[in-house]
RNA sequence: GCCAACGUAGCUCAGUAGGUAGAGCAGCUCACUCGUAAUGAGCAGGUCAUCGGUUCGAUUCCGAUCGUUGGCUCCA
């Protein structure tokens, strides 16, 4: 087709190219592709900029279009619900003064400075408010103008956090979001009216500081999650109540793993016996598995003397997670938070040569860190917990592998438990409270980062989160909620080598200091069981599971007989248990489900005769007569293939 | 630590406009002896988180403390 002189060129993600006419909208233009986009879309690109649909083209363009379903749409539709909010709280509560308000990734939040909280009542108003002002369908209209201008505009709204904003930008032009009589600072883009935004729903009200700095005033944030049907909201609620059953403190107490009491101490755990059984059967595993990776294991006190945290920098740069000091006959003692100091001792106690590196020892370590009481979460933070830690100390030469190889075995030890889906940050140098020349940080770093590249996965800069002796590769895995916690920790570290004085004997008969690595790589027993048992939601694999099978008898006929086998599954290596009360099958399977086992074994007069065993696996509703050999030879398999 | 909400039996939750509390499940006892998600009946369980204040009287109202939850800041 002959393009006219007015038609522009649209070229579309797949290539093909379309014309439209020059000053048309972006929404026009998509009414072309197709009338069922045209009403999805929520925003657009045009060439590498996100515009709103009222977008006018000009000239030959590349276009995408984004709808709800992409991370863009979402983005511009939150971003856009969290304006529609404010505006609703603006009408509501007049003397309430926006900060900000993005979109997040899942939903979005606006910032307000307001003397009275907002209490659940007010949520209800606020809902009630948006769905009015959805319905008088007003258009967003983008404007641009001045800072100068703006902040005028905003000085006489009295809105004083837009103000602030506006005067640290540089003086150019900035956009403005306006929808009825409510105006907002913001880059957009925006969906093209209110009526796009049918359900909407305020989540939970929180405290949050001005520019996340606890030195600022505490504003208010209202959390509210937005979809472009009633249908799709519904069913994002639901499946947060269906992770609510998955949550860790729920099912801790329900399958009786650990418990928590104000009695005992707040983010103290305790575990019981199934949860120990759970602890110590990754305990084991990890052991194994350091050992055949070229690990030694080490062993070290709980506390230790204020010499050894002034060496190694933690009184100067980690007191304020460190518990007060003990005095033992005048002299002050610690409680550990971090392992190392020990470990480099027993390097200390005797001389190395550089054939005896790298060493690699570990240790699974209980620390004790002072949280504040309003940071505790169940198992996923505490107060005392048990790193995995070990600390590499090896040559200059020998760090590259070294970073490979605990990466290699950190990815392996977090697959063995079926996590795949985890995210990886390369934390560089804080900006306060840091020790060590610039090079050797940017050095580091770098080693770390080339060691990510060479592993190929995907990673993201947390600028500024290293530890405050060197950057690290942190990995944080998710739990029912998606929220990341991080487990793994690679962390380089030139300034304990340096305290401690560590030296090794070269080739050239001369001292040299060792480079040094600590590493977690389930992090803490406490947080990672935490996850652990969130990701299976307490359904955990054969090799895991506290209680592998329970064992239930029909009548009394075949009691001993059941405790008799129970007994061989005992010797065999199976984690059995037998329920052998005077109820009724369905009540003990019943109770047994409850207990979320892996295999159910029922035994009657026929199963006693036949020495089989009658198998119901977790999650089926029928069972199967195996023979008993049988059933141990296939639970054996499992268990080796860790299943 | 900060903001907000909450704390009633082992668990899940009702309730009391201020007059010391109830249910289901779990537990115990008895009967039933049973084939794959709850057999029936009965009994027992609570200083209503703790400590103060107001009141003739507080589990209820007020305050403090401890703890929990959702966030913020901080972190494995």
């Amino acid at each position: 087709m002959a393009f006219l002189n007015e038609d522009i060129k649209i070229t579309l993600p797949d290539s093909s190219i379309l014309s439209a006419q020059k000053g048309n909208s972006v929404y026009q233009i998509i009414g072309n592709i197709g009338k069922g986009l045209q009403k999805a879309a929520v925003c657009a690109k045009v060439n590498a900029g996100l515009v709103d649909l009222s977008y006018k083209v000009n000239t030959d363009i590349n276009l995408s279009v984004f709808t709800f379903d992409s991370p863009e749409g979402k983005n511009a539709f939150w971003h856009s619900a969290s304006h529609l909010m404010a505006q609703a709280v603006k009408r509501l509560f007049p003397q309430a003064k926006p900060a900000i308000g993005p979109a997040t990734d899942e939903g979005f939040y606006y910032d307000f400075d307001l003397d009275k909280p907002f209490t659940p009542e007010d949520l209800l108003k606020i809902e009630a408010e948006i769905q009015k002002i959805e319905k008088e369908d007003l258009e967003i209209i983008r404007e641009e103008m001045s800072r100068d201008e703006a902040i005028k505009f905003f000085e006489s709204k009295n809105e004083t956090y837009k103000v602030e904003i506006l005067k640290e930008l540089s003086n150019g032009p900035v956009t403005l979001y306006k929808q009825g009589e409510f105006v907002d600072l913001c880059r957009g883009p925006h969906v093209p009216g209110t009526s796009y935004l049918k359900a909407v729903k305020l989540l939970s009200i929180a405290g949050a500081y001005w520019r996340g700095d606890e030195k600022n005033k505490m504003l208010q944030r209202i959390y509210g999650i937005a979809f472009p049907d009633a249908r799709s909201l519904k069913a994002h609620l639901a499946m947060l109540e269906e992770a609510k059953k998955r949550d860790h403190r729920k099912l801790g107490k329900e399958l009786d793993l650990f418990s928590i009491h104000e009695e005992t101490g707040a983010g103290l755990v305790l575990w019981h016996p199934k949860g120990t059984r759970l602890k110590n059967i990754i305990e084991t595993f990890w052991r194994e598995e350091h050992y055949k990776n070229g690990y030694e294991m080490i062993s070290t006190p709980h506390i230790g003397k204020a010499q050894l945290w002034q060496t190694s920098g933690h009184l100067d740069f980690y007191n304020e997670n460190m518990y007060s000091p003990m005095d033992i006959e005048g002299q002050d003692y610690y409680i550990k938070p971090m392992n190392c100091p020990f470990h480099l001792m027993i390097f200390k106690s005797k001389g190395y040569s550089y054939r005896e590196l790298p060493l690699r020892w570990a240790e699974l370590g209980t620390v004790y860190r002072y949280e504040r009481s309003g940071v505790l979460h169940g198992l996923l933070r505490v107060r005392g917990f048990t790193q995995d830690d070990a600390h590499l100390i090896c040559r200059p030469d020998q760090m590259p592998e070294e970073i490979d190889r605990v990466l290699a075995f950190c990815l392996y030890m977090l697959r063995s438990f079926g996590f795949e889906n985890f995210k990886v940050y390369l934390a560089t140098r804080p900006e306060e409270k840091s020790v060590g020349e610039e090079s050797a940080w940017k050095n580091a770093t770098r080693a770390l980062e080339e060691s990510v590249k060479r592993a190929g996965i995907k990673y993201e800069i947390d600028e500024g989160g290293g530890a405050f002796y060197g950057p690290k590769i942190d990995i944080k895995i998710m739990d029912a909620l998606g929220r990341e916690w991080q487990c793994s920790t690679i962390q380089f570290d030139f300034n304990l080598s340096e305290r401690f004085e560590l030296s090794y004997i070269d080739k050239d008969g001369k001292k040299h200091q060792p480079y040094m690595i600590h590493r977690a790589l389930l992090g803490s027993m406490e947080r990672f069981i935490g996850v652990l048992i969130e990701h299976y939601a307490g359904k955990f694999p054969v090799w895991l599971a506290p209680v592998q099978i329970i064992l239930i008898n029909v009548g009394e006929d075949v009691r001993d007989y059941t405790e008799k086998l129970a007994e061989k599954l005992l010797l065999e290596d199976i984690r059995v248990e037998s329920d052998l009360r005077e109820e009724t099958i369905g009540y003990k399977i019943r109770d047994a489900i409850s207990k979320k086992v892996p295999y159910i074994g029922v035994i009657g007069k026929k199963e006693s005769e036949l020495s089989t065993i009658s198998i119901r696996k977790r999650g089926e509703k029928d069972s199967t007569a195996v023979k008993t050999d049988e059933f141990l030879h296939m639970i054996h398999n499992e268990i080796k293939d860790r299943k």
